[in-house]
DNA sequence: CGATAATTTGACCGATTGGTAAAACATTAC
DNA sequence: GTAATGTTTTACCAATCGGTCAAATTATCG
C-alpha cells in the first residue's frame, strides 16, 4: 500500500530526492514570473517534465510547493545580511553588502523576483517571517549602523531606511531587469550594467555616509 | 439596434463615463494586487460592484481593461521624471524629484504596484512604452545629469544609475510596503515612514552627489 | 406619450483550473 | 524469484476561467 506522500516517516528514496529538486526548480521559474496566483500547476508540471498528477505525488497542493520552496530560498537569500559584521569597519562592511546583494541579483535573479512577487500581492505567505525572524535580523544590524553613527564612524543617518535603500536599489536589477535593459538599451547588451552599478553605488554610500576612506 | 461597444462614433454617455470609471478604479485593485495573470474578470466585476456581462460591455475583454489602465496611469506616472528641468539648480532638482517620488509612492501605491507587476512579470504588454517614450525621456534626463557633472554641480556618476536607484528608493515604499511595515513594526504605525525616508534620501543623494549645500 | 437606443441581466459555452481515484508500472528487499 | 513498496499514468471531477447571446430593462429624445 502506498504511504500518504508527505506522511513518509523513513528517509526519502533517491528518486525523491531528484523530482523535488526539479519540481521546486521548476516551481521557481514559474512562481518568479507570474506570482502565487498567476501560476497554474500545469505550468509547473510542463517545465519539470513530468505529468500534473506525478507532481502532485510528491507535492499534495500548490500552496505546498510554494511554501517548500519559499522555505528552502528564505534562508539563503538573507545570507549577505547576517554576514553583516559589527566587528568589521563600516566601510568595507557597507561596500561587500553592497557588492555581494548585486551579486545576488545577478546571479540568482528568480530568487529575487519570487519574493518580490510575494511581497507585492501582500505577502499572504510570508507574513510571519517578516514580522519574526526578518524584523529581529534587520533590528540587530540596525544597532551595529547605529553604533557606528553615535562613534562617528558613518553619517548619523536612520539605520533601517538605509538598509531599505539598499535592498531596494540592488535588487532592483533582478527585479526591474526588463526596464534597466529596455532604458539601457541593446549597445550595452552584456553583464557590465553589474559592474556599473556596483560603481555607482558604492561611490553614492561611501560618500552619502560620509565614510572616510583614510 | 446596439452598436458595438468600442465603436462608438458619437460622444460617451454620462453612464459610459461613470461606469468606465469605476471599472478602471476596481481593475487598479485587482491587477495591482494580483498582477494580469492572476486576476480575474469576476474580482473586478465584484469589485466593481457589476456583472461581469455588464462590465464586458464596456471593455471588451480583460487585456482591454488592462490597456485602458496602463495607458491611463501610465502619462501621470512619468509626470515627475518629465518635470525634472535641465535650467533648474541640481540641489532643488533632485531634492524634489525625490519627494514627488515618495509622494506618489505614499498617494498612489496601487499605480506603483500595477507597473512593478508588470515589469516583474515580464513586461509583456508594455515594452514598447519602456524601450520607446521611456527610454527616450531618460535619455534626455541622463544628458542634463551629466552636465551638471561636468561643470562640476555635482559629483561624477551614471546618470542612468543615478535615475535607477532613485526609482528603486523611492517606489520601494509603494511596492514593498507589508515588508517596510513589518520591519518598522506597528509602533511605527503612522505615515512617519514616509517623512523619515524622505529625510534620510534627501542627505544621502545630497552628500552622496557632493552637493554644495551654499 | 411612444420610439429608439443604451444598459443590464441570466443562462450558457468550451477551455482551464486545482485536485482525485484507481489501476498500471517500476523498484527494492528478501 | 516474489512480495511489498514506490512511482507513474489514464481517466476523471467539480469549480472557475474568459467570454457570448438574446432577452429584459432602463434611459433618452422628440
Amino acid at each position: 500500500m502506498t504511504i500518504p506522500r508527505a506522511a513518509k516517516t523513513q528517509r526519502r528514496t533517491r528518486i525523491q530526492e531528484e523530482k523535488e529538486e526539479r519540481i521546486l526548480d521548476a516551481a521557481l521559474d514559474v512562481f518568479s514570473s507570474s506570482g502565487f496566483r498567476g501560476s497554474t500547476i500545469d505550468q509547473i508540471a510542463d517545465a519539470a517534465g513530468m505529468s500534473k498528477p506525478n507532481l502532485l505525488y510528491y507535492f499534495r497542493t500548490k500552496e505546498a510547493i510554494h511554501r517548500a520552496l519559499i522555505d528552502r530560498v528564505l534562508f539563503t537569500w538573507l545570507e549577505p545580511l547576517r554576514a553583516f559584521n559589527a566587528e568589521g569597519n563600516p566601510e568595507a562592511e557597507i561596500r561587500s553588502y553592497i557588492r555581494r546583494k548585486l551579486e545576488m541579483a545577478r546571479d540568482f535573479p528568480r530568487e529575487s523576483r519570487l519574493f518580490a512577487n510575494e511581497i507585492l500581492q501582500g505577502a499572504p505567505h510570508i507574513e510571519d517571517e517578516l514580522k519574526g525572524p526578518l524584523k529581529k535580523l534587520v533590528d540587530e544590524k540596525a544597532e551595529v549602523i547605529r553604533a557606528w553613527a553615535r562613534t562617528g564612524k558613518i553619517a548619523r543617518c536612520d539605520p533601517y531606511h538605509l538598509i531599505f535603500s539598499i535592498w531596494a536599489t540592488t535588487q532592483h536589477y533582478a527585479d526591474f531587469d526588463v526596464q534597466v535593459r529596455a532604458v539601457l538599451g541593446q549597445e550595452s547588451a552584456g553583464e557590465g550594467r553589474f559592474e556599473d552599478a556596483a560603481r555607482f553605488l558604492e561611490q553614492l554610500y561611501m560618500d552619502g555616509l560620509r565614510i572616510n576612506k583614510s
